[in-house]
DNA sequence: GACTAGTTTAAACGTTCGTTTTAATCTTAC
DNA sequence: GTAAGATTAAAACGAACGTTTAAACTAGTC
């Protein structure tokens, strides 16, 4: 309801609501959002505690604000490259390969752009992906739907040997794995070594990401009996 | 410092300490760390307030006791597996689906029990690795280092052409699917149409992501090159 | 130079939180 | 039966939370 009126020099002082956004993006990523309090956010962001309410309407409000501005984009970039790959590509199937890269090359070009976040934003969204609050879940999956609709028709398209059902699955599993990768938690040093100076490049982790997903993606389909061999078998306790 | 003296009896009334840990596991799982008050997981146990201090000392202590209380038996359990397969197949290399199976069926064995909190649980520990607050991460690297190391052994051996880096990307990847999955948030809805009655299954779940995984483990090695061409060449930015 | 709409400020609101304290109650051993 | 120790109970602590209120400030407009 607050529309900002730029004044015609156009010499804003570092306007309150981006200030507020880029510390609340900063504060977000590194605590979550419980545990990161309104009076962190605007003495980071150097504004009135109430500032948060006059802009934003609530705390909430502001999460998804945060989110929005970088995800609206980065999702738009996305279905673009696809559709273009699809027109380029018709009446074939995009390869799977291709389709994986739309869904990945907006997310490099913004982890590599400081200006837009960089990888603190990445490492936020990581993180609402597994966030337990209702809010945040309804706001993903209403975010996401169109878009995950949209690469699950090419997928299937691209690889019509999988039933929906079985695609289903393994997009979950993508999922999981990118949201981990970019929650960027250090559960990479649990694993140990990395080399130095290559901590935190998201490009580098990305691209390594990307064939282990596409592996998976075209896996062979699962022998359902295996496990249940394991688990009645060989596999018992020991006592 | 408070020894619990078990009665000669042994009528406990489903000692307090127990009731406790259960209530927190369920209300930790559906609410995480931060959002689930001393006072609701009291209520839910039907004790009085101090009482988590009293036995546990914190919150903080309450939460690593309702992980200790499952992990450590579970790790445990699947170090002793592979430690079999290793004698089994000793001295060739064990095959890498078969230690995928040790890290996998004690998940499963204790998802499908559910004296031991069956699927609750594996959904808690599933946020407690996507959780900000340093004392969870503290925790399940320090819970976990052993063996993770011990697996991570087993797979190198098993794997000889991944390098020991890229063998630490793709554990880690494998990690952040697992986790993800068994986080189980309703993301899968996102991705839509699960079978009737095939929700929460989690057996059937793990059983899909083994071979996903297992594709991801044994893919091809990365040609870094690629992505770089989407980025700078066809994939630009439309405008 | 008052008027107005938009914005910022300082202070307080009511609630909830984790933890502590003090006393009462129960259990076990002699 | 009684003393000692472990457990539970009720109440209060101080601190921190998100939000609201009402006054002060800052332009642009007539």
């Amino acid at each position: 309801m607050t529309a900002t009126v730029v004044p015609i020099g156009s010499r804003v002082p570092a306007a309150t609501k981006d200030r507020i956004l880029d510390a609340a993006e900063t504060l977000f990523m590194e605590h979550g959002f419980e545990a990161t309090s309104l009076r962190s956010i605007t003495a980071a962001a150097a504004v009135n505690l109430a500032a948060v309410n006059y802009h934003f309407g609530s705390k909430e409000e502001l999460f998804q604000a945060v989110l929005t501005r970088r995800l609206d984009p980065m999702n738009q970039e996305r279905v673009d490259i696809l559709e273009r790959l699809e027109r380029a590509a018709a009446p074939e199937a995009v390869p799977s390969d291709k389709i994986l890269s739309a869904l990945f090359v907006p997310a490099l070009r913004l982890a590599r752009d400081p200006l837009r976040g960089g990888s603190n934003f990445l490492r936020l969204l990581g993180r609402a992906y597994a966030d337990p609050a209702p809010f945040i879940r309804r706001f993903l999956s209403t975010q996401y739907a169109a878009m995950i609709g949209r690469f699950k028709a090419a997928f299937a398209k691209s690889l019509p040997s999988l039933s929906p059902r079985e695609l289903s699955w393994r997009l979950h599993f993508m999922m999981g794995a990118l949201s981990y990768t970019l929650a960027g938690t250090d559960a990479l040093r649990m694993i140990e070594e990395l080399a130095p100076g290559e901590s935190s490049n998201d490009e580098l982790l990305l691209r390594r990401l990307a064939p282990f997903l596409l592996a998976g993606l075209t896996a062979p389909l699962p022998e359902l009996s295996e496990v249940n061999h394991a688990l009645d078998g060989d596999m018992r306790p020991a006592e």
